[in-house]
RNA sequence: GCCAAGGUGGCAGAGUCUGGUCAGACGCAGCGGCCUGCAGAGCCGCCCAACGCCGGUUCAAAUCCGGCCCUUGGCUCCA
């Protein structure tokens, strides 16, 4: 059984080979603002790819981009006093990008290249381009010719001659064809480009952003010819996979193939997987029109897991619907993964599980749960069939637990809850990135123990018979964020 | 206008390459039951019902072919 997955560039689905080494490459985000819940999609997607590959026993390098020379940048200097220049809008948006990443529980890239590192390497790649007849030089500024790259057009299926003009005015007076596009531009960031993306006012001090030296004019780097300067400067001229966003089919990686390609006469990337975008109310996510979420604030107000547990409920491919419902759907998915993996620990921790004990049926169901698992994550990475899988898991674990809770002398089958919730961990925790158990650290043990006491004092209520009391306590903790559940051993309870 | 991805039950979301085994699994919402002081969680059962529209090929079409409608993305550096 091997991984299937759908390639743009076949337009069809492939099986998915490689030596033991995997380089993969993600389009990452230009550092203009926080990044969004579209953003951490594709994110997420390529996390669970790194991880399912290493899963497979492939040694996966994983590259991800990170744009800092950028008009939206420029544009946003002196919004911010510490704004001073280009540089430190992009160092204050990069550091938000890493927080949050690592609050998205993703795997570290093996480089997160930057633009301004790689300046030389895109100068390199430009003169090989013009020395070898596909570049030219034009008004200082360098463009690619596409009618020279007989390929120009095979991801996107785009054909030259339908294409219109690309870029301003002064720019297509440049080219040779409509569809040329820039690989170096002469001077800074123009000044209607750094108004028209500005959210203040520049008055008079319109920055222009940073510019490094090149044999053509002091300018800047082309907006696509990064992304392949940086791929071969860490990974070498052929990609195993390249992935992005949907919406950079065209013309951002049409246009990475026809530099890279040209420029090294290898296959750029072996295969292209692309993540469709996130639809919100109808709309897509994005920072332009407004309705906006940030990951900080997605964060804040669902958590990893459950914005994870979302992001899983739709395969990569296809576009998500981010509504009220999806997300409460994903919160519920979550949660019932999350109580039954508590519940099943509690259950192999207690005295009444047993070495000897045999429940055929919770031993079937976590063999039948991690090859199910498997197929739907080799079936083109299918997320929501896989933890459909671990849901039916769930099943089975909660009636082994209810049936022995209902016997006073059944006890728990310890290897199969064992198995059952090591496949908890392995698939739904290093597959899928879902963290299981609560923090431990020292205020929620507090809070652990405070909870406790009025859990104890509730508990004398019942017994005196005062519903009405013990109800306005589990009322009371349930406002402050404490989940209480009242079980045939006692009240258990979440922090929510 | 051109290119691309889609349109499947109340929602969400597989299946389309390889026509029949699947209109599947999981979840949410809804209904009934068990359990419970109540609630929640959990378990069991139900959910009559959906393949955008029109035509064609075929014994057989969600699936193949043709046309049309609609949505989203791209063609202005946007994941």
């Amino acid at each position: 059984m091997s991984l299937v997955v759908t390639d743009t560039l076949e337009d069809e689905r492939v099986e998915f080979t490689a030596d033991g080494d995997v380089t993969l490459y993600v389009c990452g985000l230009t550092v203009s603002d926080d990044p969004h819940l579209g953003h951490a999609r594709l994110w997420f997607h390529a996390d669970v790819l790194h991880r399912w590959l290493d899963y497979l026993g492939y040694d996966v390098r994983h590259v991800e981009n990170v744009t800092d020379v950028n008009e939206k940048i420029t544009a946003r200097v002196g919004e911010r006093d510490e704004w001073t220049a280009e540089r430190d809008v992009a160092e204050t948006f990069t550091a938000t990008t890493f927080d949050a990443m690592r609050g998205l529980n993703l795997l570290r890239a093996e480089v997160y290249p930057r633009v301004t590192e790689h300046v030389p390497e895109i100068r390199d790649l430009v003169e090989t381009l013009i020395e070898k007849g596909y570049a030219y030089e034009s008004g200082g500024s360098v463009y690619f010719d596409v009618t020279s790259f007989d390929d120009y057009g095979k991801l996107s299926n785009q054909d030259i001659d339908e294409l219109e003009a690309q870029g301003e005015p002064d720019e297509r007076s440049e080219k040779r064809n409509p569809s040329d596009f820039a690989l170096w531009k002469a001077d800074g960031v123009s000044e209607t480009a750094a108004r028209e993306h500005a959210k203040h006012d520049h008055g008079d001090a319109v920055p222009t952003g940073e510019t490094w030296e090149s044999p053509w004019s002091e300018g800047r780097p082309g907006w696509h010819v990064e992304c392949s300067a940086m791929s071969t400067t860490h990974l070498g001229d052929t990609l195993d996979i390249h992935m992005g966003g949907r919406d950079l089919v065209f013309p951002h990686h049409e246009n990475e193939i026809a530099q890279s390609e040209a420029a090294t006469g290898e296959t750029f990337a072996r295969h292209w997987l692309h993540v469709g975008l996130l639809a919100m109310e109808g709309e897509k996510m994005s920072s332009s029109i407004g309705n906006f979420w940030t990951v900080p604030d997605a964060l804040d107000e669902l958590g990893v897991n459950a914005i994870r547990t979302f992001y899983a409920g739709a395969a990569y491919r296809s576009e998500q619907a981010l509504t009220e419902e999806t997300i409460a759907e994903a919160e519920e998915r979550w949660e019932r993964l999350s109580r039954t993996y508590d519940r099943a620990v509690e259950a192999l921790d207690s005295t009444e599980s047993r070495a000897k004990a045999e429940d055929g049926d919770l031993r079937e169901a976590v063999a039948t749960a991690r090859g199910d698992f498997a197929a739907a994550m080799n079936d083109d990475l299918n997320l929501r069939e896989a933890t459909a899988a671990l849901l039916d898991l769930t099943d089975a674990v909660n009636r082994h637990v209810d049936a022995v809770d209902d016997e006073s002398d059944a006890a728990y089958d310890y290897r199969a809850l064992h198995d059952a919730v090591a496949a908890f961990e392995t698939l739904a925790g290093d597959v899928l990135g879902l963290q299981f158990g609560s923090a431990t650290d020292g205020d929620v043990d507090l809070a652990g123990e405070l909870v406790d006491l009025v859990l104890d004092v509730r508990e004398a209520e019942r017994e005196a018979g005062n519903y009405g009391r013990a109800d306005d306590l589990r009322d009371a903790l349930r406002d402050v964020g404490v989940e209480i559940e009242d079980g045939p051993d006692g009240a258990t309870y979440r922090f929510e």
